[in-house]
DNA sequence: CCGTTAACCTGAGAGC
DNA sequence: TGCTCTCAGGTTAACG
């Protein structure tokens, strides 16, 4: 269930460990994530060097040393492990759900010299994606919103995007086609430091909010980076996790809890707007 | 084109 | 203990 800093965390520890490693074998116990595996998943990974991993918006991305590309995205549930051959040990690289994975959401293994990673994923809702060449990986980018943190997410963009908007901004901040890299729990944080409710409207939102959601959309990422991103649910079973946001959340998951600024004295509201929960300030937040 | 809703899945936790 | 119900960090097809 990760947004972009937690997939960054999983990019981080997955690049020290494959990048420059050779694909031994791959095994896939089941093909039917969110979309079909590839007919030829393993014949295209197997034998090639992993050239780079990267990570744009929620995805993460391996280069082929056939000028290939897999795309993965981790959907609600999706984990990566790592297995150690000789310690015979498990490390979940993605640390922001229990490392106790049930081996039947084990769906892909792959292999190198003397450890292999498996993807895990309960709800299936992740998937691979075999990407053709550079110019490819290019077009299927397009084709998603600015990175939140890109340069291309500037004051010109969003007024421009907001212009009859009739969307709430909670939601348009969910949308990849209008950012790519935000998901629920950061939308709520971000509107907190914005002081902005969830329910605004998006054209009714003005230069200064722009500005403001603007600096805090990318304020707030590159904080939950630097705390190595958010373990929630299942969070106080891991040990050694260094995912640590979660401690720094004003609104989500604090219901009823009091506003965290000082001398206001409203009280986080939990809403459903659009199918998904929203937590926000019923005083600060206009 | 735009906005909303239901659907895709499984498992954890609450309430009875 | 066990049943039923709701909810979960995401996306997207289908519909009006």
């Amino acid at each position: 269930m990760p947004e972009l800093p937690e997939v960054e965390i999983v990019k981080q520890s997955l690049k020290k460990k494959i990048q420059h490693k050779k694909i031994k074998k791959v095994i896939v116990s089941n093909r039917n994530l969110r979309f079909k595996l590839h007919k030829n998943f393993e014949k295209i990974l197997e034998n090639r060097f992993v050239k780079k991993v990267l990570r744009k918006s929620k995805y993460l991305i391996l280069g082929l040393d056939n000028s290939k590309y897999c795309i993965i995205h981790l959907g609600m549930s999706g984990t990566i492990h790592l297995m150690d051959k000789t310690k015979n040990k498990n490390t979940n690289l993605s640390f922001y759900q229990s490392p106790i994975l049930p081996k039947k959401h084990n769906h892909i293994e792959i292999f190198f010299s003397n450890f292999k990673i498996i993807y895990n994923d309960p709800r299936r809702f992740g998937y691979f994606f075999i990407i053709k060449n550079k110019l490819e990986l290019e077009k299927f980018f397009l084709k998603i919103g600015p990175e939140v943190l890109s340069k291309k997410l500037n004051f010109k963009y969003l007024k421009k995007k907001l212009i009859n908007r009739k969307k709430n901004i909670k939601n348009l901040l969910l949308d990849q086609n209008f950012i790519s890299g935000i998901g629920n729990i950061y939308s709520n944080e971000i509107l907190f430091y914005c002081k902005i409710h969830p329910n605004k409207i998006g054209f009714k939102i003005t230069n200064k909010e722009i500005k403001k959601l603007l600096y805090f959309s990318k304020f707030v990422i590159k904080k939950a980076i630097k705390y190595g991103g958010s373990s929630i649910r299942d969070f106080k079973n891991i040990k050694g996790s260094i995912g640590s946001f979660q401690l720094e959340f004003n609104v989500y998951d604090r219901e009823n809890k009091k506003c965290l600024i000082k001398g206001c004295n409203g009280k986080i509201i939990k809403k459903f707007i659009s199918n998904r929960s929203s937590f926000f300030c019923n005083i600060c937040q206009k």
